[in-house]
DNA sequence: GTGGTTGCAAATGATTTGCAGTCCC
DNA sequence: GGGACTGCAAATCATTTGCAACCAC
């Protein structure tokens, strides 16, 4: 088992790629934090607060495609305009409850889910390579909030 | 069981706005074309190119966003940057495996499915409204085709 | 008549790209 | 040393918005 940095510099090399001070603040960055999803600008943010090196907003789109192509990131489009990436380092899959309300991301994962997917793939002669489910509605704490005003 | 079209007309008018031209011409196509997912430049090709009257590019924009309102269209990100939209109109909800060779959408929907996400919300003390479930992988016929050229 | 609508063109916001100067291997 | 990389600024692309002319009610 390597670690996901030893991961990320094997792909890069393996592509003929190189390994860069910015490739790897990035990649520090994201796994120093513990943050599961963030988006570029989020990122951007968060590498330049680090003291490591910098890397500018340009960079840091590049090196996401990067490690997205090395499966160390999934990218995801929620609801709006901006791509959300979400590191799978660690951990495994998992899909999404999302609040409209607060805008909060449960995680949760369920093997007999995968199974049922996999059933229905089968009946469709499709053959799945990764799969984003997200639900959307109301989280315990918002239905919460919203039924107390009724006073 | 009231048509598409008068649901429309009276949610329009239920909102204090107005039917005008353009939103019926855009109704009407989306009605028309056997289509169900499109995209917004899509659209205005599909509504340009018909004998009844144009709309511009922005009509568009903001007739979409009427029409997801009051439920006759879904609004989905697949996996690029731009809104997709899927006609609910006398379709029963399903989810979709998209092809990632051909990019074909294969529809398809399952009780069983349904039923476990609404267990997996109850045990999250989630109140689901909506979902979109996407599984990518290779469909049926593209498979057959990355199998013959080992002849 | 008048307030919502339209179409245009300009603005926005996320992401991408061209390029000159830098840095890995 | 040379090709890959970086940062910047400019370009792109989808979508949104300001506004004057226009149309539905």
């Amino acid at each position: 088992m390597q670690s996901a940095r030893e991961a990320f510099v094997e792909y890069v090399r393996r592509e003929g790629l190189k390994v860069t001070r910015q490739r790897l603040a990035i990649l520090e960055t994201i796994l120093r934090s513990e943050r599961a999803h963030f988006n570029a600008e989020d990122l951007v943010a968060m590498v330049n607060a680090g003291r490591g090196p910098k890397a500018s907003r340009s960079s840091v789109y590049r090196t996401l495609e990067l490690l997205k192509d090395c499966g160390l990131l999934r990218k995801e489009m929620l609801h709006d305009q901006v791509s959300h990436y979400e590191k799978t380092v660690g951990e495994e899959h998992h899909d999404h409850m999302i609040c409209n309300a607060c805008g909060c991301i449960i995680e949760f994962s369920s093997e007999e889910l995968e199974r049922l997917q996999d059933k229905l793939c089968r009946e469709q002669g499709f053959k799945p390579e990764s799969h984003v489910l997200h639900i959307r509605g109301i989280c315990h704490s918002c239905a919460a909030k919203q039924r107390k005003p009724k006073s």
